[in-house]
DNA sequence: TACGTTCCGGAAAACCTTTTCGGTACGCCT
DNA sequence: AGGCGTACCGAAAAGGTTTTCCGGAACGTA
């Protein structure tokens, strides 16, 4: 089991040539015999022979990966960034390196350092959280930052747009004829809580609307806070007509106390959340309207980015990715 | 920006030694007089070297890295494993190639020859439904198979002790004094529903109990079954004082149409669920009690098989990996 | 026959590191 | 003084591949 691997002089030897001509005729280069072409591909198919990378990265210069520099695996925006992102390189020959610090500054460091002496070709550190985070500073390879931006500005970052998606989700609301809209969302710490309500209320005033409630409620993003912020809502304003959620778990919460007060949804008052996380908004009741961030694309991107940039030059600044509108039960039009 | 890391030459001409001197002092190698290794590791850290990891593969055979190989990443079960296995590789000088397969065969093969190709020295797979999976056959590197285990039993797999979980959730019921109890859960064409219910049924047979409700109710595993489910079942058992559901999913489907029936949770019926999945589980009203699977653990456990079985040899057969009762609310004593 | 072209294949350097082995210098013993 | 052991350092091979350059053969032309 534990036998050593072949390699090209095997081939070259089964084949009769010299390891230069069989290098090759397996790369097609043009300076070899169609039949010695041919003989050389028989014998590596015969001996299963596979081109050692290590030594191919060596002398090229190119290791052929790339690291994937995450704070948190467990966060679940992290992860359809990593799939977008490894689907994106897998249909090129590079592979990746998955390294999670775990919010940890020394972890990070640490792999980071084990990933140059890789040799990888680039770098793509995925934030936990969408605010800016500091820098790599300067390094041997290009590096992108996904998600959370980085504080340098002469890097290349790309990013949710929050700001669309807030104004996204108000518009759909008001298209639907609905005129008393609230928004309860997150923690107001978070930039991405600031920017998604930015956006509302900037599509409200566009309408000459004011936000219902009076204010926005910022609070935590979880399904109890978007509970307890109903009940104060309904409380202050009972007249609302809809409630745009700052996340899918708030906007479960939402529901909840939304059915409690036997408020129907959608006819009464409608609900939009925000992260289109499958498992919550699909099997709510109703299913939920939201907005989808585009992860996947965002890791996408960002590949293609780095891909571009290897061997090329990077840019610099702060690309926005578009939120996508999922419409689903929870909003309906008026009447 | 692009500058060409340094080489171990340069640090030992900067130290005014060979290069021969430079390796042995920077690997701790005994013949090298203590001032000229101060020197060769004061010249390395000024120009900042670190080794060439694709050159030292290339001597000692170890490439230092194993292929992480998953079929579906988005599936909530992977992450975990990922998470565990990239952790306990950390800690050892392995890195850590993922590769997403997407459920799809070939691209299975494909990342699978590019793994090789790299010289791994080891690989995980990871599946994505706790079934058994075709094996990949006799590979030159150890294979680990974890959470779906290998056809073959000449492979080792790593799994979840899924009869040991239905076990551990009902007589969680019953030490609470529980003795109507229901088991809903999903797809019967899942190894881990079958195991699961079994668990539930021997518990329940030692302590001579019958299960409520008449059968175990399979369906599929999300919310909206969770709530057919449970009317049916109130239906046809009104006088349940427990459910055992196969998963947080179908718990907040069970807990859902519980509240309709104003049945209160737990005084009148206990609720259990399976998998922790901390944002169902945790947000529930009230929260749930539920058995994890400890997947993060199975992780760390494949690495360390797989990092053992590297140089030396590898075990073979089913190793089973024990759930863990994590109580809330959503369970207490009768009364 | 002599010479210039074209086409193929091979020898060897290069990539960067580790490790083995041989060599030098020095101190010590006889 | 000569021999020997020890401590330290360097030259060189090895690992597997790519690429450059060169040599030889075949062929056509004068």
């Amino acid at each position: 089991m534990t036998t050593r691997p072949v390699t090209l002089r095997e081939v070259a030897k089964l084949a009769g040539v010299s390891i230069a001509t069989a290098s090759k005729a397996l790369n097609g280069q043009p300076q070899v015999r169609a039949s010695t072409r041919d003989r050389v591909i028989r014998a590596a198919e015969q001996l299963n022979f596979s081109p050692n990378t290590l030594a191919q990265g060596l002398i090229t210069q190119r290791s052929g990966t790339v690291g994937l520099l995450t704070s948190d695996l467990e966060g679940r925006f992290s992860i359809p960034i990593l799939m977008g992102a490894e689907d994106a390189f897998g249909s090129d020959q590079t592979s990746v390196f998955l390294c999670d610090a775990r919010g940890d500054n020394v972890r990070e460091k640490h792999h980071l350092r084990a990933l140059l002496s890789r040799r990888v070709d680039g770098l793509i550190v995925v934030g936990a959280r969408p605010d800016a985070r500091p820098s790599l500073g300067e390094l041997p390879v290009p590096v992108i930052y996904a998600y959370a931006p980085s504080e340098d500005p002469a890097d290349l970052s790309l990013v949710t747009d929050n700001i669309g998606g807030g104004r996204l989700a108000v518009d759909h609301l008001i298209r639907h004829g609905r005129r008393r809209i609230a928004h309860i969302t997150g923690d107001a710490t978070y930039g991405a809580a600031q920017d998604r309500a930015t956006g509302a209320l900037a599509r409200l005033a566009e309408e000459g609307l004011e936000l219902a409630g009076d204010q926005v409620w910022f609070g935590n993003w979880s399904e109890a806070w978007g509970r307890g912020a109903t009940r104060m809502l309904l409380q202050r304003d009972p007249e609302i007509d809809a409630v745009f959620a700052g996340s899918d778990e708030i906007a479960r919460g939402v529901l909840d106390v939304l059915h409690q007060e036997k408020l129907d949804v959608p006819s009464q008052v409608a609900v939009i959340g925000f992260d289109n996380w499958n498992i919550l908004a699909a099997n709510a009741r109703p299913p939920l309207s939201t907005i989808d961030m585009n992860l996947e694309q965002l890791g996408r991107l960002a590949a293609q980015r780095l891909f571009a940039a290897i061997g090329g030059t990077l840019g610099s600044g702060t690309e926005t990715v578009p939120c996508r509108l999922i419409t689903r039960e929870s909003t309906a039009p008026v009447g």
